[in-house]
DNA sequence: TGAATCACG
DNA sequence: ACGTACGTGATTCAG
């Protein structure tokens, strides 16, 4: 039997103390939960640390107690409570509930008597006790039986106070505690004590006349102005003894016998810890991760089904090896609804005449979790995947982009369902990664889609509350199928260009090298920046300009300004930018080129950015250099997979200062793209006072910075590091454009107002961000937020328009009979490859579809180009 | 595994 | 006074 043992908590003191200790943190609602999650952290501590068998949490019953009797002002002049703190007691309530512990409250008597009650009657048994508060006035209660532990910065940092403790601290026995109390008062709870006399000179008395009333039996050893301000204020001083004493006798009606605790009730814990975001508690606990028991789903794994099995309105889950599917050996198929589970290994689905069929049935609805990742996959074997109907991934993202996630498991948490495992307990994790054996694999693959089959309704309606239905249904489902087809269909690029190029750089690589070295005066990794601080610095000597976390820093910028000082630094840059090409471009594009087709098939990530936008992986081909020249070349080893075929490529011109406009409505900006002008230099002239003619490149250059500063959140800092000028010359530049345009002022203002009042900030199309931080008391965290609140709905609706773009532009292509296919996306870009006889078409209907694809108050504008390679459609 | 760097929009 | 531009991915080094 284990040893009994009973902890007390001081409610409301902890969840007061966790509160002020902690940054403001929200849940996705909005919700404050800094203190609630204090106290969570606080509380699993010291469970794990103390396995009390007996627990009780005390709170205060209401304003008035039995001491504002004897002084009408205890308590008084207190702060209101913060109303972010007040909105989070209900949450430590339900926090309490779920752990399964008593909680306690008694009419006119706070926290701290009904502990004190509890630790007399514990004392009295012989209980160990154990009570935590974030109070010292708790510290009283310390004795040879129960040890008090106070909360210190962070919650989980704890003090814990014997009665050795408080001799070591304080020269006194717990039960001074109250005399001390009584001498020199206390501020927080308005107890007056003796004016002038404070925790040194109260101790000094004590230690000689251990209570209050011997210190005033033996006044007369007393002398000068100590003993006068004594003398004048004794009944005070006894009353603040009395004040500060906790009462052992409150007629509470619970007994320690009431207080056995055998443990939380973990679904409730685990739900309340969802509800608030706790994740990081979720993913700690066990109750998450391997030992953690899912309930049995019952399933036949079957070779073939008949049609009368494959009804319309399933969830289907293609489990594949690992996230490459363009590659990676698809391992079996989960079909389930309410009633059955049916597992079939995918050998057995290839052959599955009725399977395919039914896959391939557009009439016939079906739930997945990444419709691009199985389009594709199915793809290989000539499964042509239809009847897509619900995306639990796609309609997760658009709900709260944070959730964002390959795992099916961490993402249908968050609508409350737990029984799957993630996929790092199935597989393992890396070297270690296997595939299981397949009673374990097919149970878990079923499970997946059971849990897609389970939480769609709930995902649904969410979007339609959040009327992001529409988002979901008309963008980013159909365009799925676009980017799984575009994925599928991949880029040509002509490996021997690149190897020729990769030859070349190699010669010039070595000859830098040599260089570098030689005017080093020694050999040193030159891809190391600690090395190459050392060398720069240390050994060259020169000026440092700038500082990282853990050195010097050689970032281009750095290097640029330390041009003039040393001739190695134009080596280095060199060096660096050459040494990029060779290993990320020439050397990574190789290794992505497909044996079979000669081909690079990217992975878009459609369920990733904060923002809306894709990303593009294995290899990325969203970044292909074209800002130098020498980097551009590499854009000459992308060719058309056909003869006779051209690469056409099409790019918006600045849509998101477009987009600024349109969502601003300031007349200026809008008048300037209506003119048709180019838009840095109708900056310019707007800002510098001047006509056309009279602006210049510096001035062209500046505006263009500005016109980037503002869409990126605009601080005067970061615009003056951009253009290399000082920050008043910065904030002068900003104020002037503000001035200019009056809209983009007020439309900022805005923007960060209301995001601040509902929590989000919202796109074009309804996209949101959540932007918690917005509250935040840290300087850092809110202004990265509010930059966040303005750039987010320019940069996400111009995510939104060219999504829309793809879709019109597949529908177009198709409405026209073309050959033409989009391959890429970057951006702001389409690219295409097509017949050379189709080219003339498509300079005709490309910039159209892409120009009215949604209607702004401003023209939206494409610009084109054709080439033999994607280095030539510039 | 994280930091630093650099490629793109 | 606070310390910064927004959004990504790949490579390299070093602990």
């Amino acid at each position: 039997m284990t040893k009994e043992k009973l902890l007390l908590l001081d409610g409301n003191s902890l969840a007061y103390r966790a509160f002020f200790a902690l940054p403001l943190l929200t849940n996705e609602q909005g919700i404050h939960t800094n203190s609630v999650y204090g106290f969570t952290t606080m509380l699993q501590k010291i469970l794990t640390e103390e396995n009390p068998t007996h627990m009780l949490v005390a709170f205060d019953a209401g304003k008035v107690t039995f001491r504002h009797s004897t002084y009408k002002e205890y308590k008084g002049g207190r702060q209101k409570t913060p109303p972010e703190l007040s909105e989070q007691f209900p949450y430590v309530r339900k926090l309490v509930e779920a752990y399964n512990m008593k909680q306690y409250e008694l009419e006119m008597y706070e926290a701290d008597d009904i502990i004190g009650t509890l630790v007399k009657q514990a004392d009295a048994k012989g209980l160990p006790v154990i009570v935590v508060s974030g109070d010292k006035d708790l510290t009283q209660l310390a004795s040879d039986n129960t040890t008090v532990y106070i909360t210190r910065k962070g919650m989980t940092d704890i003090e814990k106070y014997t009665p050795q403790y408080v001799k070591e601290k304080y020269g006194l026995t717990p039960q001074q505690i109250v005399d001390m109390k009584g001498l020199m008062g206390d501020t927080s709870d308005n107890i007056p004590g003796v004016p002038g006399v404070g925790e040194k000179t109260a101790i000094k008395l004590l230690t000689n006349y251990p209570t209050v009333d011997e210190v005033y039996e033996n006044i007369d050893a007393q002398k000068g102005k100590l003993k006068e301000k004594l003398v004048a204020n004794e009944e005070q001083a006894k009353m603040s003894k009395v004040l500060a004493t906790i009462n052992c006798e409150a007629p509470i009606t619970i007994s320690i016998d009431d207080l056995q605790w055998d443990g939380p009730n973990m679904d409730a814990l685990f739900a309340l810890w969802n509800e608030l975001d706790f994740k990081s508690l979720i993913e700690k606990s066990d109750y998450a991760s391997e030992e953690k028991e899912t309930a049995e789903l019952n399933y036949t794994i079957v070779t073939d089904l008949d049609a009368t099995q494959l009804k319309d309105g399933m969830a289907i889950h293609l489990e594949i090896e690992n996230v490459h599917y363009h590659t990676a050996p698809q391992l079996g198929l989960a079909i389930v609804d309410a009633e059955n589970a049916y597992y079939i290994n995918y050998e057995d689905v290839v052959q599955s005449e009725s399977i395919r069929a039914y896959l391939q049935d557009a009439s016939k609805k079906k739930y997945v979790f990444d419709v691009k990742k199985q389009q594709v996959a199915f793809a290989r074997d000539g499964i042509q995947l239809a009847g897509v109907d619900f995306d639990l991934l796609l309609a997760a993202y658009i709900d709260d982009p944070a959730f964002a996630s390959e795992d099916i498991a961490s993402v249908v948490k968050v609508y409350g369902f737990s029984d799957i495992q993630t996929e790092e307990v199935i597989y393992g994790k890396g070297a270690k990664r296997e595939i299981p054996e397949v009673a374990i694999l097919s149970q878990h693959v079923c499970r997946e889609a059971f849990a897609v089959f389970t939480v769609r309704e709930q995902v649904m309606k969410k979007l339609q509350d959040n009327e992001q239905y529409e988002l979901y249904y008309t963008i980013e489902l159909p365009l799925a199928k676009i980017l799984a087809d575009m994925e599928t269909a991949g880029i040509k690029v002509d490996a021997d260009t690149l190897n020729t190029m990769g030859v070349e750089l190699k010669g010039k690589l070595v000859q830098i090298e040599a260089t570098i070295y030689a005017l080093a005066g020694e050999k040193f990794n030159i891809n190391s920046p600690k090395q190459l601080g050392v060398i720069l610095f240390d050994v060259l000597g020169l000026p440092v300009i700038k500082k990282t976390k853990t050195g010097y820093s050689t970032a281009a910028d750095v290097l640029d300004k330390l041009k003039p000082e040393h001739e190695i630094i134009e080596h280095i840059l060199q060096y660096r930018q050459l040494g990029k090409l060779q290993s990320t471009y020439i050397e990574g594009l190789t290794k992505e080129i497909h044996e079979d087709d000669q081909k690079i098939h990217t992975r878009y990530q459609q369920a990733l950015t904060a923002t809306g936008r894709l990303s593009s992986t294995d290899p990325n081909l969203q970044n292909i250099p074209i800002r130098l020249e020498e980097g551009r070349k590499i854009r000459q080893a992308f060719i058309p997979s056909q003869k006779g075929w051209k690469l056409f490529a099409a790019d918006y011109s600045q849509i998101e200062l477009r987009v600024l406009a349109h969502m601003s409505r300031d007349e200026n900006m809008i008048q300037a793209f209506l003119n048709g002008m180019d838009i840095h230099t109708s900056t310019a002239m707007k800002v510098f006072h001047v006509t056309e003619d009279e602006v210049d490149s510096t001035m062209r250059r500046a505006a263009k910075a500005v016109n980037f500063g503002i869409v990126y959140g605009i601080s005067d800092y970061g615009l003056s590091q951009n253009l290399d000028i000082s920050r008043k010359e910065a904030a002068d530049f900003i104020e002037r454009y503000l001035e200019s345009f009056p809209g983009v002022k007020v439309y900022m203002d805005d923007i960060v107002e209301e995001a601040k009042k509902q929590g989000y900030v919202t796109t074009l199309l309804n996209r949101r961000r959540y932007l918690p931080d917005l509250k935040s008391r840290n300087f850092n965290l809110r202004s990265f937020a509010e930059r966040t609140a303005m750039n987010t709905p320019i940069q996400g609706s111009a995510a939104d328009i060219i999504k829309k773009a793809m879709i019109d532009m597949t529908q177009a292509l198709k409405d026209n009979n073309l050959q033409a296919r989009i391959l890429l996306q970057v951006h702001d870009e389409l690219i295409f490859e097509c017949p050379e006889e189709e080219i003339t078409l498509l300079e005709k209907i490309v910039p159209e579809v892409m120009a009215n694809t949604v209607k702004l108050d401003v023209p939206l504008r494409a610009d084109y180009s054709a080439g033999d390679t994607w280095y030539d459609a510039k």
